[in-house]
RNA sequence: GGUCUAGUAGCUCAGUUGGAUAGAGCAACGGCCUUCUAAGCCGUAGGUCUCAGGUUCGAAUCCUGACUAGAUCACCA
């Protein structure tokens, strides 16, 4: 559509004014509310153009126009804005159109992408920030697909390192050999209390040794816990047995899980990394970074790069004692995907506390002759904050995924017993059905929000389930479900056509107008990472056919040819806020 | 201190190639269920778009500077 004014509008420019037209000056917009009209020009650029003023540019245009374009009924300017209000069969052959194809399917990406997103450490359970990591990272990369790209979805295990030898030690000196099973408790919320405990007791150790004279940091290094894990960390890396075994059956613990939590919120990988397994073959990139002089060693054996040169600092890749740290393990992931998917482009969904240390890798990755370095892209997302500032795993101020989900189910259920409508289902079906909606209520609410903006969670306050929500939109569409059904019955069919004598109303215009911007939209949301663009667009879809549905009655009209229309309408209605919200991870109900 | 990000209604947020009168939801108040699912709809009230300059036909949007908040600059990950 726009295509199509915009060639108009060109060809009017220059056939009148004999000018040669950037596309760029063009703009058409959806008319703004309250101003008679389908689809506005924005006429200011053009003047450069036909050097008159803005009103009469537009009337120039919208005769020129008017005179060669049938699907435009009328025209009319206000100030520089040139309004085209589209013909009635306009519309309900876009309708037609939209419900002869009834699949997203936009062959236009076609770029191999890599995401990487979840990336948790084993030594703690998920929280309220893993979830926004979480659905973040399934949003994208469902939107991704969507807009046509092959999409490889991994997940970065970080299975090795001090803060899990900090678990270790905690379990093994005071842990008495419990296990998940002697103390029926999710596995990863074992190993986290011993995480914690860990914290707790070296506090102690560096308030005692603080109070026998050393400075904090001295004390932080020379606590006796650090000395400890330290040393379980270089027995790991030296393939201890014992420190190996423990280090698996802990591991497997937290995976178990994990496991549980990724299927309550519907999230998968095609391909899971081990750090454990990945950061051998960054030791030997920094072999060879040290002969090719990228990297330089230091008297005490610890290995670095200098990026001094390009407004960066001077960066740490292997401790003096040989072990190796965040960056060398993300080096050596990162060519490994290259070397083993060649893939357009590398996603990875991580922290903005990250921003930095992505920056110095690619920087690292650039100076190994590649061009990996370009295709990395971070799409960095603000971190979900409480109340009383940032949450803090070893000190237990976290919003706990498995008991925020719980949480929700529980509201869940208080609301549908309450409202009454699904007490007639099976107990297996009403449960489904609010497990669907806790989930919408959740993921919409994180997802509804600009990725790269910090967002402030209050436990006090919990999520809505009214106004701009998930189950507001899964509720449109149960209802839309329950008209259709009673419809089928009727067994009405939509043909496509109004005789012209019926007209349509504003309020279905524009509803339509909506839907035709949905692909559009995928576009855009793919383009810029960002999945609350889609959200947003099927709150606003979901508040027009609300309006609609309340002033109208759909089932009631007695004209046949609009029954049929405005059924059609529902219908693709209901599909896009289905196919939209799947794109989100979101599923919606039939009923509720 | 350097760098990065953000600042829009009491609260949570929309608002991107600069476009017409800055929009939603929550909270508050008032109305609408014998009629397709009221998790809905309508209305009232709520704004110096942090501030000050600049760019221009036009700025919440772009630029500069201040202020505020957060992140980061680790032999943590």
């Amino acid at each position: 559509m726009e295509k199509d004014i915009i060639k108009y509008i060109k060809e009017g420019l220059e056939t009148i004014y004999k000018a040669e037209i950037d596309n760029l000056d063009i703009s058409i917009e959806k008319t703004r509310e309250g101003i008679d009209g389908d689809f506005t020009v924005v006429v200011f650029p053009l003047v450069k153009y036909s050097k008159k003023k803005p009103e009469d540019t537009a009337r120039d245009l919208g005769v020129f126009i008017k005179q060669r374009f049938d699907d435009i009924a009328s025209y009319n300017v206000i100030k520089g804005f040139l309004n085209f209000k589209m013909t009635q069969e306009y519309w309900v052959n876009r309708l037609k159109k939209l419900s002869q194809n009834n699949q997203v399917n936009l062959n236009k990406g076609e770029q191999k992408i890599m995401i990487e997103f979840s990336s948790p450490n084993t030594n703690k359970p998920l929280h309220l920030g893993h979830i926004r990591n979480n659905l973040l990272g399934d949003a994208v990369s469902r939107i991704l697909k969507a807009a046509g790209n092959t999409v490889i979805k991994v997940n970065l295990i970080n299975d090795r390192g001090i803060h899990i030898c900090k678990s270790m030690l905690a379990w093994i000196k005071w842990g008495e050999n419990s296990t998940p099973e002697s103390t029926n408790q999710k596995g990863d919320k074992l190993v986290g209390e011993y995480y914690v405990l860990f914290d707790k007791k070296y506090k102690e150790q560096i308030a005692e040794l603080v109070n026998s004279g050393l400075s904090e940091d001295e004390a932080k290094e020379k606590a006796p816990l650090m000395l400890e894990a330290r040393e379980i960390l270089q027995k790991w890396e030296a393939g201890d047995k014992e420190t190996r075994r423990i280090w698996a059956m802990m591991n497997s613990w937290v995976y178990d899980g994990f496991e549980q939590t990724y299927n309550m919120l519907d999230i998968n990988f095609d391909k899971v990394y081990y750090e454990s397994s990945t950061y051998l073959l960054g030791k030997e990139l920094v072999a060879k970074g040290l002969a090719k002089d990228i990297f330089t060693k230091d008297p005490d054996n610890s290995v670095w790069i200098d990026l001094t040169n390009e407004g960066l600092d001077r960066k740490i890749l292997l401790r003096s004692d040989g072990t190796t740290v965040y960056m060398t393990q993300d080096l050596g992931t990162a060519f490994e995907r290259f070397e083993e998917f060649n893939p357009d482009k590398m996603i990875y969904v991580v922290g903005n506390e990250q921003d930095y240390h992505f920056k110095v890798l690619k920087k690292i990755i650039d100076k190994f002759d590649s061009d990996y370095s370009s295709k990395i892209e971070h799409l960095s997302y603000g971190m979900v904050e409480l109340p009383e500032g940032k949450m803090k795993s070893r000190e237990g101020t976290v919003v706990d995924a498995d008991d925020l989900i719980e949480e929700m189910i529980l509201t869940a259920t208080k609301i549908s017993e309450e409202s009454g409508k699904i007490n007639d289902l099976s107990e297996s079906e009403r449960k489904q059905i609010i497990k669907t909606i806790a989930l919408g209520a959740l993921k919409y609410y994180i997802i509804k929000v600009d990725p790269k903006k910090q967002m402030t969670f209050n436990p006090n306050e919990s999520i809505d389930f009214t106004g701009n929500t998930g189950p507001f939109i899964q509720y449109t569409h149960a209802r839309i479900c329950s008209i259709l059904r009673k419809a089928e019955k009727m067994n009405i069919k939509f043909m496509g056509k109004i005789s012209t004598e019926t007209s349509l109303l504003n309020c279905e215009i524009k509803i339509l107008s909506t839907l035709t911007e949905f692909d559009n939209v995928i576009m855009e949301s793919a383009n810029r990472l960002d999945p609350g663009i889609i959200a947003n667009y099927i709150y606003n879809l979901v508040k027009e056919f609300n309006q609609f549905y309340n002033d109208y009655s759909i089932l009631k009209e007695t004209n046949a040819e609009i029954l049929q229309f405005r059924l059609q309408l529902s219908h693709q209605v209901a599909l896009t806020i289905k196919n939209g919200m799947e794109l989100l991870g979101i599923d919606v109900p039939e009923k509720m």
